[in-house]
Formats: C-alpha cells, sequence, structure tokens
DNA sequence: AAAACATCCTGTTAGC
DNA sequence: TGCTAACAGGATGTTT
C-alpha cells in the first residue's frame, strides 16, 4: 500500500526514466481507472512531453509540456513501470503511455482502486479537493511543533485515526500510523487531544524521520509494492509494529497485539503502549 | 459535528 | 482437495 515513502520512490523512478520524452499514442485497458471524460484525457495528454514529476502527499502530480498536470493517486496497489513499447498489457494494466522512443510506460493496479485525473497545471489544488485539503508535508520545515499542538488539542479521535486523515498530516498510511505509535510509545486509541505537548513532540519527531528513513530505503513492500524499475523496497525489513503481531515486543518482549481502530487492522505492543487512563494514574501517582 | 459504516476491487488466506 | 467466506486497504460517500 503505498504510502508518501513509497509515492516519492515512484516519483524518482519516474522521473529519471520518462522526462523529456513525449507521448505519442495512449492505450486505456479499464477507462475507470480515469476520473471524469476518458476521452478528454486522452486528447489533453496525446502529444504532451512529460516535463516534471511531483509529489503532494500520496499523490503524484505528473506535469505535461501542455499546461495540463495529471493527478495520479496509487491507493493500494498502483504501479508504475516502463516496458519496451509492443509489451503486450498485463492482467492489471490499465492504461499505457507509448512514448517516442521505442518505451511505454504501463500504469498496472491489481485492486483497481487507483486513479488518474487530469488537471490544469497551477490549479490542481481546485479542480481536485482532497489535494487543496491536505494537511503539511511531514517534513521538519513544513510540520511544526505549534501546528501538531494546534490540530491534535481540536480533536478527540483515536490518535490513530487522526494520523490516517490526510488533512492533518499528508501521507501517512497504515503502516508508518503503527510505526511511529509504537516508536512512541503511544496507545493508537489514546484521544488526539489528550497528548501531552511532549508526547506530540516525540511522534512529530519520529514521523518526520520515519518518513526520511523508509525513502532512503526505497520504501516498504508489504504485497506487491515495486518501483518503476520493478525493485521492491527495504523497509519492510524494518518494520517494528506493523505485521508483527504475535510476535515479541523489541523493546520489551511482550507478544504485539491486533485490534481494529476506525476499521483499521492496529498492531501495538500492550505493555509499552500504555493507555491513557493507566499513564494518568502514574503521573499523578509520582505527584 | 463527528463517528460509524458501506463502497470500490481482487488476490490471498483461513476455515470447513 | 476444493470450495466459500473473510480479509486487506485509502479515500469517499452515506447513514446514524
Amino acid at each position: 500500500m503505498p504510502e508518501l515513502p513509497e509515492v516519492e520512490t515512484v516519483r524518482r523512478g519516474l522521473e529519471k526514466l520518462i522526462i523529456g520524452n513525449q507521448i505519442k499514442q495512449i492505450k486505456l485497458p479499464y477507462p475507470k481507472v480515469i476520473t471524469g471524460d476518458s476521452q478528454a484525457f486522452v486528447t489533453g495528454v496525446l502529444n504532451a512531453t512529460f516535463k516534471a514529476i511531483d509529489r503532494r502527499g500520496k499523490y503524484l502530480l505528473i506535469r505535461l509540456s501542455n499546461g495540463h498536470t495529471i493527478v495520479s493517486h496509487l491507493r493500494m496497489e498502483g504501479q508504475y513501470s516502463v516496458e519496451p513499447l509492443g509489451t503486450s498489457p498485463y492482467k492489471h494494466t490499465e492504461i499505457i503511455f507509448e512514448l517516442d522512443d521505442q518505451r511505454a510506460v504501463f500504469y498496472n493496479d491489481t485492486r483497481r482502486f487507483g486513479r488518474m485525473v487530469l488537471t490544469t497545471t497551477d490549479h490542481e489544488a481546485v479542480e481536485v479537493q482532497s489535494l487543496g485539503k491536505l494537511g503539511p508535508e511531514p517534513t521538519d520545515m513544513s510540520l511544526t511543533l505549534a501546528y501538531m499542538v494546534d490540530i491534535f488539542s481540536r480533536s478527540k479521535k483515536p490518535v490513530k485515526s487522526f494520523l490516517l486523515d490526510q488533512n492533518k498530516i499528508a501521507g501517512i498510511g497504515n503502516i508508518y500510523a503503527d510505526e511511529v505509535l509504537w516508536q512512541s510509545k503511544i496507545h493508537p486509541e489514546t484521544p488526539a487531544n489528550e497528548l501531552s505537548e511532549i508526547e506530540l513532540a516525540t511522534l512529530r519527531q519520529n514521523i518526520i524521520s520515519e518518513m526520511k528513513m523508509a525513502i532512503k530505503n526505497h520504501g516498504t513492500t508489504v504485497h506487491s509494492f515495486s518501483n518503476v524499475f520493478g525493485e521492491v523496497g527495504q523497509f519492510q525489513n524494518k518494520l517494528e509494529a506493523y505485521g508483527r503481531v504475535g510476535q515479541p515486543c523489541l523493546r520489551c518482549g511482550e507478544p504485539l497485539v491486533k485490534i481494529k481502530v476506525g476499521q483499521r487492522g492496529t498492531t501495538y505492543c500492550p505493555v509499552c503502549q500504555v493507555k491513557y487512563s493507566r499513564r494518568t494514574n502514574e503521573v499523578s501517582g509520582t505527584n
């Protein structure tokens, strides 16, 4: 499930492979991948040249030379690959951009959840509402502690659900949410507004460094994620909570447990990640 | 207002 | 062994 680090990995691959190439032909085996008028999409993209590949949260912003930007969201299993021209579509290939140099860009998506929409460059945030509402990028510069303190104080949502809300912080998905909560020793059901400023500072640091590390490791491959070169990520070997249900906590040895929080599978350590009421008692006991 | 739940989609796995 | 049911997940739409 591509989250920010995986999308960034894809972005870097596309940037390396297709900038400067012209789109000579488009094939659309699965028109539903396009949000809106798929014919207009084809017309608006044809003959343009790939100018730049940007990213915002989990969205890819594919800049074309003709003033259009393709906004692409991979959702669960979307992936791009670059193939020799004439390669047959795979079972789940949804769109093919044939290039001017005997290559073609494939977009494949086994679960068919991903979507693409054509927008006017610099108006994406207006034309794609969810893009316009995205919270800050989880970087040192964009995600300030003051901002964290402000938004967390205004919600009683479980912190796990809060972290998944793209309108609050952009780019965190189920895997990294579990990871940063484990690292921060925060119980996933803790109401967002009950976290102390110290805990928020820790959480913030962990979010920022986790994203950096995962990008450095070319993302996490759990099911099918691979970059444009067909290479899997490396970060799945470094996960400390996600996917480790029943295995010992790397801090205290207690087996990790799995629960549902806001309909999402959530793995955590029942000893290290203490519920708020227990933390309060401990704190008041020492006062 | 916000929380809960359904929806999309298909491959994989658990259970009988 | 072979079948079905449950499950996974991000974002969005609908209901409570």
